[in-house]
DNA sequence: CCTTGATCGGGTACGTTGTACCCAGTAATA
DNA sequence: TATTACTGGGTACAACGTACCCGATCAAGG
């Protein structure tokens, strides 16, 4: 095959890893461990970012750590796991993080939306991932918590703020996923590498489609102008309008300091 | 490991199998086939609907239909293709599609999203597959010429008009992959299967975490009714205000048989 | 200092996949 | 009837995840 895939190792193991910065450490017997679990993660993020999901297993991650593979096993209980702990660490700040604190509504979401699709871009393989159970770990909650500052202002039910977020990201996601067609790295001269090449091989049966007369409507499109479309220009189109849209809500529930954190505890 | 999964075959093959109905037919020497494509296909989807996507494999698409492994080959090069042709299939009409001819754009972009949503769901691996390069076959050619039938009566540009579909198709797809955490057919009794027991494992982790100060307006939330969404009731919100959006441009531009096919040949 | 046993590195090997290759049986054509 | 393209499908191998094992290491107890 070409790219396989899954995500969602053990839970219980995932939830472990995941937090195990907050657990405490004792001295024990035997051997320093030679690696860490941050060491793995990264270097299995590092391959991935570079030679694709396809590339990632763990004879490949080993080898990119210059270890034996089942050493890996000592640190990870399981690709599946790995993959959980892979997608929370690389969402980790990149430190230019605006500060929420002078942002509205607006501008907060735009961020978050325009973030998201670069951080889609930087990372194509999470796009493959299949994120069926979502692993929250730090970092992924770390971006929720940010993403809420957009309401800090703002009047609304939790559930509604949860709405609008999910709205965001499921919207920026749903666009990458169509558009950000990652070409896999090429380094296997397999059938069909580039986008260009794919759609010259589909050409001529969409041409004969369209001249069948069964899709009236698809034919008379110039298609050159159809699909002129970028997935920044895509994700700007359908932002502008969802955010046009709950604008008079968030105008009618404005309301200064309403969410923000930390009033009621100072 | 669990789920593995990919998309996308040799686009050259995949073509040539997805416009096969339109190649003509001649007689050939040799034993007569025993099997379809069609009859492979549909096994297969049968076997993803049932088993999921996980359980997707050439020895148990080959028992589903009573053959040897290897005689699939002779129909399909392979499973990559295989997908490519199950994704197109599914989305054949299911014979209860309403005739657009008296739905307004709303009527028809609010159908588009709600049947999406519903094929997600009785489909649920579809969203497992990587739909890297889109397969544009018959059938999902089919569907685009059906959403554009929204248009019908708007003088908006095509690039417009695709933009808008694709900000509809993305929002569901993208909701649909937060929510359709599909629950894999428990065969296995593996680590962990439902829902409740997923969140279970978390809890406690989460908890500690919203103890530990790191995520303010996190663990402000009322966690209840915080994450009381369903994926209906989520692309039920997007999708309003996303036509309350482009509504004042689609008021706009309407003018009445404006794009309707078949009027210039006539 | 030496013993103990938990821990570490990592080699070997097996089960599950996709599929290349091969051979024997089959049926339209010459 | 002979030819030959085509069919079913068995065998076998490569890539992958990982169970299992052995020997090396080193904190703690004597």
């Amino acid at each position: 095959m070409a790219t396989p895939q899954t995500g969602a190792g053990d839970p219980v193991r995932s939830s472990e890893l995941l937090w195990r910065a907050f657990e405490p450490q004792h001295t024990r017997p035997g051997p320093k461990p030679r690696l860490t679990v941050e060491q793995i993660v990264t270097a299995a993020i590092a391959l991935a970012d570079r030679d694709g999901l396809g590339a990632l297993n763990m004879r490949n991650v080993a080898a990119e750590l210059d270890v034996g593979t089942m050493s890996l096993y000592r640190y990870v209980p399981g690709k599946g796991e790995l993959l959980d702990l892979m997608v929370d660490a690389v969402n980790a700040p990149d430190g230019d993080e605006p500060d929420t604190a002078g942002m509205d509504w607006r501008e907060v979401l735009e961020y978050l939306a325009s973030s998201t699709l670069t951080f889609y871009a930087a990372h194509p393989w999470i796009l493959e991932v299949n994120q069926k159970r979502p692993v929250l770990g730090p970092q992924s909650l770390r971006g929720l918590d940010f993403a809420l500052a957009a309401f800090d202002d703002h009047d609304l039910s939790d559930r509604e703020a949860i709405l609008i977020i999910t709205a965001v990201f499921g919207t920026v996601t749903g666009i990458a996923l169509s558009y950000l067609i990652q070409d896999v790295p090429a380094d296997q001269g397999g059938p069909v590498s580039t986008e260009e090449e794919w759609w010259e091989v589909q050409l001529p049966y969409l041409q004969r489609a369209m001249e069948s007369g069964r899709f009236p409507r698809m034919s008379r499109l110039d298609q050159e102008d159809a699909w002129n479309v970028t997935p920044e220009t895509a994700v700007r189109h359908t932002l502008d309008a969802y955010l046009a849209g709950i604008a008079p809500r968030m105008e009618a529930t404005y309301r200064p300091g309403a969410r923000s954190p930390g009033r009621d505890a100072t």
